[in-house]
DNA sequence: AGCAAGATCGGT
DNA sequence: CCGATCTTGCTG
């Protein structure tokens, strides 16, 4: 069944984990599909150097600042769009990336194969009707490692290990 | 007003 | 390794 909006609510640390294994579901046109969360990544608070919100609040991450459930979408590059859902209390700006979803890895892809663009900013996921996060009682093995792609944040932001991977399935012996 | 850089990806 | 492609936030 589909995440209320209290499960964004909490910190994006606590989020995050949580987040593995649930599932990504997109309704388009009457289709869905449904996609097992696999690796996310948390930016974390006005002091993370990684983060959008290290800048305070501006219109590209002014939805970062509201209360948790609701997407944060931006262009990266000029081609890409990130999907973020927004984490954490009032003005405590947080996202947490889907950075992979099973079947496509990497963020750039998630978007461009479930067709999410800047139409999505500020959907709340415990309403939408075309994009929401369902539980499946998974407690996959969790992994966590620094974030990708963002040496320019310097440390100790660099090196926070606020990327969390599923980890590959268990193997038959 | 102008500019450099970017939470990326795909092809050489 | 490099180019695509354009928004953003900073500088002047």
């Amino acid at each position: 069944m589909r995440l209320d909006r209290s499960f964004f609510y909490r910190d994006a640390l606590t989020v995050a984990p949580d987040l593995l294994g649930k599932a990504l579901v997109r309704k388009d046109k009457e289709r869905i599909s449904s996609h097992t969360i696999s690796e996310v990544e948390v930016y974390l608070g006005i002091e993370d150097q990684a983060s959008h919100a290290r800048f305070g609040k501006t219109a590209r991450n002014a939805v970062m600042f509201d209360q948790g459930g609701l997407v944060y979408v931006y262009l990266i590059y000029g081609m890409h769009w990130m999907l973020n859902f927004v984490t954490g209390q009032n003005d405590q700006p947080q996202a947490i990336l889907i950075r992979g979803i099973t079947g496509f890895e990497g963020p750039g892809k998630i978007t461009r194969a479930l067709r999410i663009d800047h139409s999505f900013y500020g959907e709340n996921l415990a309403t939408s009707e075309r994009i929401w996060v369902e539980n499946r009682n998974l407690k996959p093995e969790i992994t966590r490692v620094p974030r990708f792609g963002i040496d320019y944040a310097g440390e100790p932001w660099k090196s926070m290990p606020w990327r969390y991977i599923m980890a590959p399935p268990p193997r038959n012996s």
